[in-house]
RNA sequence: GAUCGCGUAACUCAGUUGGUAGAGUACUUCCUUGACAUGGAAGAAGUCGUUGGUUCAAGUCCAAUCGUGAUCACCA
């Protein structure tokens, strides 16, 4: 209840973020010239943003990709880049027809009952509706992107470049319609080979009897799946088998059908696994599927596209495949023909987008060649060759290389058609007079090219959502959009930003859609889509689960913007953001970053006691020591920040702003200013550059404070993400080298008190000694050794001064005079620092003895290793005088 | 089954050309001194999973092994 008393100290990010980024977004600082003014010539870079499911809402890991990619977009903006960040939407083709179909369900009415052109008005309904709500979330974000030249995959534009790139395959012969095997979902339709995910499934092994047709016996045959044993076409056992060498091309009788197979042979089958007979349903089993083939089998389908059994399932028909199952078992239990029933833990295909079991189906689909991608390949292989040789690589991190040639050497051909009505309609077209078929870039062809009839007939299914977003590397900068569109893109994009400069995503997605860009960039531009292509990791909670809606553990972006602020958790990503590991998020890392902003907050307010405003690093010269000290280290932050971001680490980069603010600047450099207030000035035009390199990460506390300490406000001034990010900031050894003696001086008083008993008091006298090798200028150094240690009066002397106790460091030795004190902690503290020494010794001198040592390592490394020996010896020496003075 | 990660302080994790192990949190002791208690000072804490190997030198490179996770591929 001391909500009187409270101190007004801690930063309001409600304030800010909003007012803040509307004025950014309004004056188009997001788009490609907005930071015209610092542009320098012949930098471009560019990042095309995953584009999210426009049916979709912003998640933890949206708030993961879209933070990583805006901090760096940020980065290279600041840095004299012309930038792109492409923004987009995706129509996710199952996923939005699901919904729309969920909603007419509940309305009482199907797609079917409406039509397909209304459906697809209803379609583009549910898109303007939660279109807008996705990219709305991401502004809470604070990310920036080219707003303006926001996309969607369906729009006139793209459905010209999805059309362009169609028909050119097409007529290339690298897009096929063929009738084989898919999988099929029975309410999605055709899926690809990656949309299919294979889950560990609690299943049954039903062991079936086969009765000869001739009356001779009969066979043991086990399955998984028992409603799909009507559609069998034959019985299979190894051509080696001897148990079953008398029965091949005998006939047995189906049960409860009675149709009769034959038994034949085939090396497919395993014979140390069940009772090496096997039922053969080329149908319904890829592998038996290629039986089939090799036999010239009759292939019957047992259930229709919807799942349901059809007429030769007898009894059963009309019946749902799995609904079907057990009824089917009962009624041949009931007659004889189930010998047992054991469990049996298998891998069963589901569809990734409705989880529904995905059944291996015979159907006619379209089909885009694996040759089409055989040249990128190549290209990947020996990019990445050339990368590491130079140390670098394509993927980062850069394992993924791994999984990404492994997947694409063992490409098979692609599934693009999908039965669905939402979606970019398939582009051919068949002559209702001649049967000629081809591919059309006009919706409605005038007539057939081959007969001229003008009656035709369009292809009815639509392509697969990833055909589309595999040109999201180049469509958006117009290839291919036939002059559509126009106003979101400019003739120079693509010599601009194809190759794209880098590629952020999900690894969950690299087969999906990296692989497919690689392969269609390729294609069409003999040129990789990407220089760089960083895979980030998945966001897990405190405890490391998967987060889940049904776990109840999912942090809500939204939610930790409202709580905290969109700095604090873009921040806290960054920071975790570690190549190669998924990221714990828990709400004790936000708080770290939480007190990382009021840290902040409260620098800047120290530095305003005493200033009220500050200019620019560049506008004025340094002087003080001080000063020029806390600006070398700055130069050496600098310096590091954009290494660690050149490659990605963007883990690395916080952490080095952060040491660099906290322990560094707020720890030395402001408490440092305690004693010297003429140094205050300086301190802040460092600080005002510290928040430059600040801002990419935490864009909104950094501009607030920059306009505060300058006496300026954001609405009447420039945006720190349009200015100059810090480069090539001068160090000063001298000074460095000065403030290390300063600060040792004052770590080595400090403990010596701590002994004492003296650690928060002021004390009247202390000396210092320095070692011979040590000059500095001890004026200059006293006044701020004798603020921060809390000394009243340092003196600076020659030898050990006595009836004191002492703390020896590296380069120095501290006194503080004493009374009548108790010795023995000093004498405890002593002893066990002089044993850590003699260990450090042993180790040394076992090195230096060491002849090969001595020999083979570098000589930087034996100075290096001498000069700390010596020091060593030196150190153990004073420390076992003083020793002695006690005993 | 194949491929690839991970295993470092009590906890969560950093640590790239091999050169005497770091952070945050927690912990111990102390401090409301004039930016900040969402703070400050001092401190304790690790056989770097295990075993070998290469090397003058291994958390780092190699091999094996244990634990753990992911991806891909699978047998009716």
């Amino acid at each position: 209840m001391s909500e009187t008393t409270e101190k007004k100290s801690t930063y309001d990010p409600k304030a800010i973020e909003d007012t803040y980024y509307k004025l950014c977004e309004a004056r188009g600082y997001f788009e490609i010239e907005g930071n015209e003014e610092i542009q320098e010539a012949g930098k471009t870079f560019s990042i095309m943003m995953p584009p999210p499911n426009v049916t979709g809402s912003l998640h933890i890991g949206h708030a993961l990709t879209f933070t990583l990619q805006d901090i760096i977009t940020r980065y290279k903006r600041m840095d004299g880049f012309k930038t792109l960040w492409q923004p987009g939407t995706d129509h996710a083709g199952i996923a939005t027809q699901n919904i729309v179909e969920k909603q007419l369900l509940a309305e009482g009415t199907t797609k079917e009952a409406l039509g397909r052109e209304k459906f697809l008005e209803r379609a583009w309904l549910q898109k303007e509706i939660s279109g807008g709500n996705i990219v709305h979330q991401m502004r809470k974000l604070g990310v920036t992107p080219a707003w303006k030249r926001e996309r969607f995959t369906m729009d006139e534009g793209l459905k010209e470049a999805v059309k362009e790139a169609f028909v050119s395959l097409y007529n290339e012969g690298q897009i096929t319609q063929d009738t084989y095997m898919v999988n099929w979902c029975t309410h999605d339709g055709a899926l690809s080979d990656i949309e299919v995910e294979h889950e560990e499934v609690n299943g049954k092994f039903y062991t079936m009897i086969y009765k000869f047709a001739d009356g001779s016996g009969e066979l043991e045959v086990a399955t998984t799946r028992p409603e799909t044993y009507f559609g069998d076409t034959a019985i299979m056992v190894h051509p080696n088998d001897t148990r079953y060498k008398d029965i091949v091309g005998k006939e047995v009788l189906l049960p409860l059908t009675d149709r009769k197979i034959k038994v034949i042979t085939d090396t497919h089958v395993d014979m140390a696994f069940g009772t090496g007979v096997v039922k053969v349903t080329p149908a319904h089993d890829q592998n038996d599927y290629a039986v089939g083939q090799r036999h010239k089998l009759e292939m019957i389908k047992v259930f229709d596209e919807k799942g349901i059994l059809n007429e030769y399932c007898g009894e059963f028909a009309g019946l749902e495949r799995l609904e079907a199952r057990p009824i089917i078992v009962k009624a041949l239990e009931e007659a004889g023909h189930i010998v047992k029933i054991e469990d049996h833990i298998h891998q069963v295909g589901h569809c990734y987008r409705c989880k529904n079991i995905v059944e291996p189906f015979i159907s006619t689909q379209w089909f885009l060649s694996s040759d089409m991608a055989q040249a990128s390949i190549q290209k990947t292989k020996d990019e990445t060759k050339a990368r590491s040789e130079k140390g670098s690589s394509l993927f980062h991190p850069p394992h993924w290389i791994n999984s990404y040639t492994a997947w694409m050497d063992e490409l098979r051909p692609w599934c693009i058609s999908r039965q669905l009505w939402w979606g970019h309609r398939i582009p051919v077209f068949t002559c209702d007079d001649c049967g000629h078929q081809w591919a059309d870039k006009a919706d409605q062809p005038e007539a057939c090219p081959k007969c001229s009839s003008q009656k035709m007939t369009q292809d009815p299914d639509v392509l697969d959502t990833w055909f589309s977003s595999a040109l999201w590397a180049m469509s958006p900068l117009g290839w291919g959009n036939n002059g559509k569109m126009s106003e979101t893109y400019n003739d120079t994009d693509m010599v601009d930003f194809y190759p794209n400069s880098l590629l952020i995503t999900g690894f969950d997605i690299m087969f999906f859609w990296v692989a497919r860009m690689m392969m269609m960039g390729e294609h069409f531009q003999k040129e990789l889509p990407f220089k760089d292509i960083y895979m980030h990791a998945l966001v897990r909670d405190e405890h490391g689960a998967k987060m889940s809606k049904s776990k109840g553990n999912v942090i809500d972006p939204l939610d930790m913007v409202e709580e905290h602020s969109a700095d604090i958790i873009r921040f806290t990503l960054a920071y975790l953001a570690v190549q190669g590991r998924d990221i714990k998020l828990g709400a004790k890392n936000l708080e770290q970053f939480r007190n990382f902003t009021n840290k902040l907050y409260n620098a800047s307010n120290y530095l305003q006691l005493n200033v009220k405003s500050f200019k620019d690093l560049q506008e004025i010269e340094i002087k003080t020591p001080l000063g020029r000290y806390m600006q070398s280290r700055l130069a050496l932050a600098v310096q590091e920040v954009r290494e660690t971001l050149e490659r990605y680490k963007f883990n690395e980069s916080a952490s080095i702003l952060y040491n660099f603010v906290w322990n560094e600047f707020c720890d030395w450099g402001i408490e440092y200013s305690k004693a010297d207030r003429e140094s205050v000035v300086e301190l802040g035009a460092i600080f005002k550059e510290t928040l430059k390199m600040v801002s990419p990460f935490m864009p909104f506390i950094s501009d607030y404070l920059y306009h505060k300490l300058s006496g300026t406000t954001l609405e009447e001034g420039k945006s720190l993400m349009v200015m100059s990010f810090p480069k090539e900031i001068k160090r000063d050894e001298e000074s460095e080298k000065m403030f290390a003696i300063i600060e040792e001086s004052i770590r080595a008083l400090r403990r010596a008190k701590v002994v004492i008993d003296m650690g928060n008091s002021k004390i009247d006298k202390a000396y210092i000694k320095l070692d011979k090798t040590i000059h500095i200028d001890t004026k200059m150094a006293k006044p701020f050794i004798q603020k921060l240690a809390k000394v009243e009066e340092i003196t600076f002397v020659d030898a050990k001064v006595a009836d004191s106790i002492t703390d020896v460091s590296d380069n120095l030795e501290v006194y503080l005079p004493t009374g009548e004190i108790d010795m023995t902690p000093i004498i405890t503290k002593l002893t066990r620092q002089k044993e850590k020494l003699e260990k450090e010794i042993q180790k040394l001198n076992g090195m230096l003895n060491n002849e090969k040592f001595v020999a083979n390592a570098p000589e930087a490394v034996i100075t290096e290793n001498r000069q700390a020996l010596e020091d060593a010896q030196n150190k153990i020496h004073k420390v076992s005088a003083e020793l002695n003075n006690f005993s």
